[in-house]
DNA sequence: TAGATTGTTAATCGATTAACAATC
DNA sequence: TAGATTGTTAATCGATTAACAATC
């Protein structure tokens, strides 16, 4: 976990900021965030400092000022390519969704039995040319929604195409090995986690 | 994130020892579960300790035993009931997706604007008779696959159809407020954490 | 018995918070 | 100036780990 968390909260304040600019605002404090997202005023203090992100005294955070901050430690702000493989349900939908409002796209799909030659005008490949697109065009990242008996050995292969990180969809939990960091997304351990939490609370109720 | 991640874990060890015993064992080491899954032999005696799952100090741990003890604390075996709010793309994924293996089966969902009367033998009713369902059927859990503009809005929606939990895919994070719990799965967020990550193994790489 | 693994304690570690002096 | 907010320190908190005695 260990600064992975800071991390998303980075992304996180940018996110809430651009918010807070939209609607007008061109100053920022601590407090206001702490409000709007799940997080403590002192965490934000402390958060920006370790970045060198300045604030005034009595005026708080110049949203600009942090946002440019931001920018420059998050990275390039080229819009991010990623390729999805397996065009299943959950493949489909994610082809069909517009991510470019959250920093990427998805250039190529790859399924071991192509569908249809394209969805949404995104081009559905065999498996066995991922290798050389993912080199061809320097894909970093890649999203697995292959079905549970395809999972492990998938994800060796997008290893090897040479991605350096997955987000997994499968319902199984991939481990991250040096080259190549895997997310899990686990939908049906999240929904039975939360049944979990609620029958929890249910009995604290009662209690 | 107190205790929240010693619950998933418990959940992965249920599955983990699903496995295994799949495979034909019946004793298992707490070495095995580390090796298995990225928990520590020593984080795993511990969660066992503390939900007084006992093993023998010479031939571990019976695998039978465990999951029974697994299955008390998770909570009834029962199949759990959840709804569905939002049939777009993501929306019809999930709704085609099986997730009994998973422990819970999508028996409804909704949209302001049913595009069909049923998807995968799941009905879709309009938004209007989410809080009778929800009442009749004592649902409790919810997931929320609308656009982000109409996000909040349906959020509040679903609470008061009497929803007590919610797992969100909208690209928005949701506050959890106390008689409902909000869990976001943002994969915009995934992804671009993902993306930041990896900059930064390559610029390890190159110092 | 000798060896291996659990169960448990104290130590460690890191992240978060509380508090307040600095200062705009 | 008085008041408010940052920046920063030390305190707190909780989770994880290391280590080892108990024991099968």
């Amino acid at each position: 976990m260990e600064q992975k968390d800071q991390m998303l909260r980075l992304l996180k304040y940018k996110r809430m900021l651009l918010q807070f600019k939209s609607m007008g605002l061109s100053k920022i404090f601590s407090n206001n965030l702490s409000d709007a997202m799940d997080v403590s005023a002192s965490l934000v203090r402390r958060d920006f400092a370790h970045f060198d992100i300045t604030g005034n005294r009595r005026g708080g955070y110049t949203i600009n000022d942090v946002l440019k901050r931001l920018n420059g430690l998050l990275g390039d702000q080229r819009l991010h390519e990623a390729v999805l493989v397996g065009c299943g349900n959950l493949g489909r939908a994610l082809l069909n969704h517009d991510f470019i409002k959250e920093g990427f796209r998805l250039t190529a799909a790859f399924d071991i039995n192509p569908p249809e030659a394209e969805i949404n005008r995104i081009p559905v490949y065999p498996m066995e040319v991922l290798k050389n697109y993912v080199m061809q065009h320097h894909i970093l990242v890649g999203i697995l929604a292959v079905p549970f008996a395809a999972a492990a050995h998938t994800r060796d292969m997008m290893e090897q195409a040479g991605l350096r990180g997955i987000l997994n969809f499968a319902p199984m939990d991939l481990r991250s090995n040096s080259p190549c960091r895997v997310h899990n997304v686990n939908i049906g351990l999240e929904i039975e986690n939360l049944f979990f939490l609620i029958q929890q609370d249910e009995q604290k109720k009662i209690e």
